[in-house]
DNA sequence: GTCTATATGTAGATAGAC
DNA sequence: GTCTATCTACATATAGAC
């Protein structure tokens, strides 16, 4: 046995983050976190002193996650426009989730405009994740405006995600998906 | 005095319309509503039997507010492609209010999506009527695809306002409403 | 480190006087 | 139709035994 502490702390961490996503954070109670890990409500004042540090703590964990799917889209080619399309690839891997619940980014961002300013800030920092290596990528590829395009992008897969559940259509993310991956290929190859 | 019954329905109505955009449903109390109103909380159940019902209320009310947007699309052109574009003008005249709190739309099917099948169903219908509309639009001007443009430029929109939210970025809007007018005129007026 | 009992506030909803 | 008082449930958070 021995110290399970840091083991727990990542248990709550773990199971606050897909309840976030499903349910959105407001909506999930200690209880709830509590249910599906079997670690008594009392105890998370243990590892958090309010309900904000757990929403910090799986903001940086969403953050380390991104992280590392990015690092293997960098593993996954040397190219830069391949490297682009394969960053898509999150919509048909996760389009069942999507369906259910969005984008776990998009969502848990809107939700937190509405509510807390200073949350809502720090749950931008997934979005200034992806924006900065988006933008990279158009730039090595030489495009001058690479931080546009990588708004575009962005705005491009928040479309599609909340569209697509609100609808529940599998076939409109297949399709878009398809529409996204001509996009990137037509700004990249094109010469002018 | 006499019967203000309909009169403070109403009120409730408006109230709540506003709050759940800023704030969300959710996170908003009847004694949100009530201090808003100056309704006390009790009464609401004379008009309301429970929060649902409030929401429900809610959703109708928008169905008729944007019903009567799109009668005024109707009426600024009978070209259906610069009634397209009308339409995209609500990315700008509501440009503070989507930087603070998103789209209404978006962020109410969002919430409930992960929470309330049955209310989702029923915010859907906004997006139901939005699609049709702009569909009908596409179809006037001789397009095979008019579902599938539609759908995408209710994608392209929600992204956009869902981004620029999450950036408070107001130029991104009026950069982004630029171009998706550029593709609008680009699907309605190429020859093929 | 862990867990129970409990404090404190507020949510949605109800009852009944006026 | 209107308003107050109140009910029950559950939220976050705390205290303190083990």
């Amino acid at each position: 046995m021995g110290r399970k502490g840091e083991g727990n702390r990542q248990r709550i961490i773990d199971a606050a983050d897909l309840l976030f996503y499903q349910r959105g954070y407001s909506q999930t109670s200690f209880q709830d976190i509590s249910d599906a890990t079997d670690i008594p409500r009392g105890n998370f004042y243990y590892y958090f002193k309010t309900k904000e540090e757990i929403l910090e703590a799986v903001v940086n964990y969403r953050l380390a996650t991104f992280s590392a799917m990015i690092s293997q889209c960098e593993a996954g080619s040397d190219d830069a426009r391949e490297r682009l399309l394969l960053f898509t690839n999150i919509l048909e891997v996760n389009e069942n989730e999507i369906l259910r619940s969005g984008c776990p980014v998009g969502t848990l961002s809107s939700e937190l405009a509405k509510t807390d300013t200073e949350m809502h800030n720090k749950s931008k920092q997934v979005f200034i994740l992806f924006r900065d290596w988006l933008k990279a990528q158009f730039d090595v590829l030489g495009l001058d405006n690479a931080g546009e395009l990588a708004m575009d992008l962005l705005a491009k897969l928040q479309g599609i995600t909340v569209v697509a559940c609100a609808f529940k259509d599998v076939d409109y993310i297949k399709r878009s998906h398809a529409e996204v991956k001509d996009w990137i290929n037509l700004k990249t190859l094109k010469q002018s």
